[in-house]
DNA sequence: TTCGTAAAGTTGGGACTCCAAGTGTTCTTC
DNA sequence: GAAGAACACTTGGAGTCCCAACTTTACGAA
């Protein structure tokens, strides 16, 4: 504001300015780190601090040997919270988010559950546990990671034991029907940043924060499931919408 | 994993470790960047980075000319969601939150309502709402910030002619006394890097994004008030229970 | 025309240096 | 003993240079 601003916040506000106004449209290449220097008389240093702020706020992407581009809008990411729908909704709208041709792997295995997930499922460390893996897409980019654990005595293979069904869109509801209903969910939100493995996966370019939501299906006092969803801060927003009942 | 790792994550893990088991308690100081470079045998380039990193996580907080230190436990910020509940609770949440003591400022002004919050509210951009800030501390330390927006016929004015009250905490009920019932909740969460009038009130150190939550209160298909939630992401983890009625 | 290679450009990690602003501590002066 | 000045140390911003890995483009041979 006053003048004596960081150098390297004059570059970053320019050409956030550029990419609000539509100067720089999606897709647009932004001028690299030696043209950076050039252009606003500023160190490298400079230069490469503000394309990793830009990168950290999600309007530009970086690509090794190639640049930096302006990134594509973001996805909107509806996620229905109502009483009376599947509460696998967030699959089921995924699919039909903003017409995206959405699509999601998935893996299951029996694991030792471990300290933290035995404090959230009630179990003990040594008991067995499935833990599903998702990877989500829209139009092929890796878009949500998403792992889940439930009890071995009430997971999958109870109600799928048909190896290698893709039947997770209808388990909870399949649980339902057996008698065993969700009556609350659980969830904790925070910011971090992604662990190496989570970069993978989801191709994260540096600097972008990730929105870590722990979910816990309870019922009653029992906890049926809990998982991690891990969303790139930068490309998602998650849309909650909590109908409070008549 | 391999052993060819970019340097700083050597410093990275090694300090996270540290922190992890104890070894570096929450509020020990951390190795300065001189000592790092002698400790690891890295240059400062590396070492900067490695602490750039934890402070981005949160682990450790920069004070310039003193040194970085282990931060303290992050509070749980437990954010009830419940029918029948009061819907100012996470202010009267934040109250109780874990035994700390809690305290908040506000200011309410009468502004005009602007682009986003127009739509937001289903308003014009030049109608007036009533805009209040709240600053959220726990221990003396700002926590959260918080913005609401109200419609100018629907505002605080309306509910509490009495200038200077205190009455945020049961507004929502007294709307809901006269009438006024909140039958949807929308939110939108996202990540975001800290904007610098929020790194003023926040006083947050440098690195640390901020979750970003967009909250609007519906009575039917009527907004009665959008606000805006403002939590460092490292400081507290946002708690959501969404039971699902009977 | 196609294919493969070489050259040029780009990112990301890293080393080294300098400086301003702030903090702590010590030491001197009153 | 108290007050203030000087000094050492730390962070954060900035500059410069170097290198490995990767992409893109251009060019020449088959």
């Amino acid at each position: 504001m006053t003048g004596n601003d960081p150098v390297y916040l004059r570059v970053v506000e320019e050409l956030r300015a550029q990419i609000a106004d539509g100067t720089l449209p999606p897709g647009a290449p932004i001028p690299s780190r030696a043209q950076l220097t050039q252009r606003f008389r500023v160190g490298e240093t400079a230069a490469r601090h503000a394309l990793r702020v830009l990168a950290a706020e999600g309007l530009i992407i970086g690509k090794v040997g190639s640049g930096h581009y302006v990134r594509e809008k973001s996805v909107l990411y509806p996620l229905q919270r109502c009483r009376n729908i599947d509460h696998d909704a967030p699959f089921a709208a995924d699919m039909q988010a903003g017409g995206h041709r959405a699509t999601w792997d998935w893996r299951s295995e029996p694991v030792k559950a471990g300290r933290e997930i035995a404090r959230r499922l009630r179990l003990d460390e040594a008991d067995t546990v499935i833990r599903t893996r998702y990877v989500f897409r829209t139009d092929g980019k890796p878009m949500q990671l998403a792992t889940s654990y439930e009890p071995a005595e009430l997971g999958r293979a109870q109600f799928f034991p048909e190896e290698g069904t893709n039947g997770r869109k209808s388990l909870l509801a399949r649980m339902s029907a057996a008698g065993i209903k969700i009556t609350d969910i659980r969830e904790s939100v925070h910011t971090r940043v992604p662990e190496p493995a989570e970069s993978d996966l989801l191709d994260l370019p540096t600097g972008v924060h990730v929105l870590h939501v722990e979910r816990t299906h309870w019922s009653g006092d029992r906890p049926l499931e809990t998982s991690d969803i891990v969303v790139p801060g930068d490309r998602f927003r998650l849309v909650y919408s909590v109908p409070l009942g008549a």
